[in-house]
RNA sequence: CGGGCCGUAGCGCAGUCUGGUAGCGCGCUUGACUGGGGGUCAAGAGGUCGCGGGUUCAAGUCCCGCCGGCCCGACCA
């Protein structure tokens, strides 16, 4: 049986206005509703659109204390430890060691990987009494990495290095409760290997970690491939649970388990059928159109899939096209990940007029040697298309793409949409909104050549270590507890994470014999090793089994006189209202073992 | 950072257009009855109307400025 993560339970004030009847400190000092700080709240909080922020405000586990950064309350804390003792062990499974690092950080270091500057507005920065430049730390790489400079050998090799710490992110928009917060917990480990293989087996350690850790914490996670982003590196796979309330949005494929984010998600597309075309493009006349769409409905016009849409975009000092096909829309992301640039937007409307001589709408790269244009693969080969002749209501028509266009180069930017040809298998897959619950990255050696940190290795040459990183927000994943467990009367906590596994209502708790039994289940319960609160408040039972139901707690046990009266008491299971009358004498039992069952 | 909405009692809201005693529901306090899904009765407490300035005899209400929050978008390790 695993210890109990709870501390040692104590009554706010012994002598509290909530308390009621008398209990002997030395007999287990029980956790009672009564004299517990446990804000439930009638009505939705104004403010929530989230299911889990709705839930988690109104069961009374955080508070917000300004935008992007809430409060756990005892409640609320309870069930993060639970979170973090499932990663904990997982973590520990692997062989990690943990570490406390700061979480405030000098300037040098992270000048040292320049990201002091590209991370830009992301990162709180401050200035101490020295006027000495620091940062709150975003994430972990250069520290830990400033840290594994102290090995020297190959012989020291591997290290798997992680840490519970707050991270500082100052988001643009935080939003939608625990999901996106600017200060919050994160579990982030490192890998320190001395080759390829040493990293792959770190990543695949961390991979299969991180699947069992979201089964334990309740809820289904889809690995996909994504984009690094700024963290650099060569592989990086997400976790990402499927929910409404989440902002990303992932391709899986049912058939066979492809599984991409949109950002790098592929598809397979019917082949087109083009006619001959014409020998050369045919300008045309078609004012007022201003859309793809506009066009397509036109007399005259053409359907969106014979469109190419050109997108006017800006890399760094450069102008560029981007071709797509008329329905289709561009993942910008890639876009990003495929030319090497600092910053890519789009361009503005007189950047091109300028350059284009015509509004978006009649643009077009058709005879444009001069632009470096780069087109979508879904247009390598297309003829019979139309698109715009760069003059303010005109489009051309019969353009043949490879024979019109300099196509400067033949890239996937175009993105994905439910329905369309899984690239594995070729059956149709589908797109969901989710929420990023881990994140896993193949970092390579960016940070250990910035940081200095190398060993040497059996040739007694200096080599730079390779790294591994790994992520897991612990409020986000408990806000993702929540979306994927509750019904319309709140929360429906797994035992694993649940912040009390049962609560014990006293439906008449002046009542003595009421009173009795429920210390006395109370205790045996405790005893037992059971996370168990003692509902001993005098409210109504409406009220108290509103708030069990509304808190989540996987078990109920209700004691009142009608079933004492037979000897009998009544256990209800939260998420399936599974009820079940049990003998008084024999409860506390079955209780247990029902609650030891579903610990994993 | 752009667009929209909002800030009045612990929570949810009305009152603002058209200036004139700050309200409702729930919750809270005390007492009584009650007690297996938010009960009833009675008596109470609780508000710098986000902040600052201005107009006015008079500002929750009108004007100016600021702060804070939510949503959409941009952004996001």
């Amino acid at each position: 049986m695993r210890p109990s993560e709870s501390p040692p339970p104590r009554s706010m004030s012994p002598h509290g206005p909530g308390h009621r009847g008398s209990h002997c400190p030395c007999k287990g000092d029980p956790v009672r509703w009564s004299s517990a700080f446990i804000p439930t709240l009638r009505d939705d909080p104004a403010d929530a659109e989230a299911v889990s922020h709705k839930l988690l405000v109104r069961a009374g586990l955080i508070r917000q204390l300004m935008a992007g950064h809430y409060s756990l309350t005892p409640l609320g804390f309870r069930a993060l430890r639970k979170v973090e003792a499932i990663i904990r062990e997982e973590m520990d499974k692997i062989g990690a060691q943990e570490f406390r690092l700061p979480c405030m950080h000098p300037k040098e270091i992270w000048e040292k990987s320049g990201r002091w500057s590209s991370v830009g507005e992301e990162m709180f920065r401050l200035k101490d009494r020295k006027q000495a430049d620091l940062a709150l730390g975003m994430t972990h790489e250069e520290i830990f990495a400033y840290h594994a400079t102290e090995m020297r050998s190959y012989k020291q090799l591997p290290q798997l290095w992680y840490q519970f710490q707050t991270k500082f992110r100052d988001e643009a928009r935080p939003k939608s409760g625990l999901l996106r917060v600017r200060e919050f917990t994160m579990k982030d480990s490192y890998s320190f290997d001395l080759d390829q293989a040493g990293l792959d087996r770190a990543f695949d350690n961390h991979f299969d970690a991180y699947r069992r850790i979201f089964k334990r914490l309740g809820f289904e996670a889809v690995a996909v491939e994504a984009s690094s982003g700024l963290m650099g590196g060569n592989q990086s796979i997400e976790f990402m649970m499927k929910s409404d309330a989440g902002e990303d949005w992932i391709a899986h494929c049912g058939q066979c388990g492809y599984a991409a984010n949109v950002e790098k998600a592929q598809s397979q597309l019917p082949a087109a059928i083009d006619g001959a075309g014409l020998s050369t493009p045919e300008e045309f006349p078609t004012p007022g159109v201003r859309t793809i769409d506009d066009l397509a409905k036109m007399k005259g016009g053409a359907p969106a899939e014979r469109q190419i849409k050109t997108l006017v975009y800006q890399v760094d000092e450069k102008t560029i096209l981007v071709l797509l096909r008329g329905d289709h829309q561009l993942a910008e992301q890639k876009l990003v990940d495929q030319v090497e640039a600092q910053k890519i937007h789009p361009a503005d409307a007189e950047e091109i007029q300028r350059l284009l001589g015509a509004r978006p709408g009649s643009l077009g790269a058709v005879g444009r040697r001069d632009l470096y244009v780069i087109a979508d693969e879904a247009l390598r080969g297309r003829r019979d298309m139309v698109t715009g002749a760069n003059k303010d209501g005109f489009h051309l028509r019969g353009v043949d793409v490879e024979r019109d266009i300099d196509v400067k180069a033949w890239l996937d930017l175009r993105e994905v949409r439910s329905g369309e040809g899984c690239p594995a298998c070729g059956a149709s897959f589908s797109v969901h909104k989710t929420i990023e619950v881990g994140h896993i990255f193949k970092l390579g050696t960016k940070y250990s050549v910035a940081m200095g940190a190398y060993v040497q290795d059996e040739k007694g040459g200096s080599v730079p270590m390779i790294m591994g990183s790994y992520g897991i927000g612990l409020e986000r994943n408990l806000a993702a507890i929540v979306e994927a467990n509750h019904d319309e009367k709140g929360i429906c906590w797994p035992v694993n994470t649940a912040p009390y596994e049962v609560v014990v209502s006293v439906v008449k708790p002046n009542d003595v014999a009421c009173h009795e039994a429920g210390e006395a289940l109370y205790e045996k319960l405790k005893a037992a090793g059971i996370d168990v609160i003692l509902d001993d408040r005098d409210e109504r039972p409406g009220v108290k089994f509103n708030d069990a139901d509304l808190v989540g707690f996987p078990y109920r046990v209700t004691i009142g006189p009608k079933g004492l009266a037979e000897g009998i008491v009544e256990l209800v299971r939260r998420h399936d209202g599974e009820k079940r009358d049990l003998k008084l004498a024999h409860a506390a039992e079955t209780i247990v073992e029902a609650v030891l069952d579903e610990r994993r």
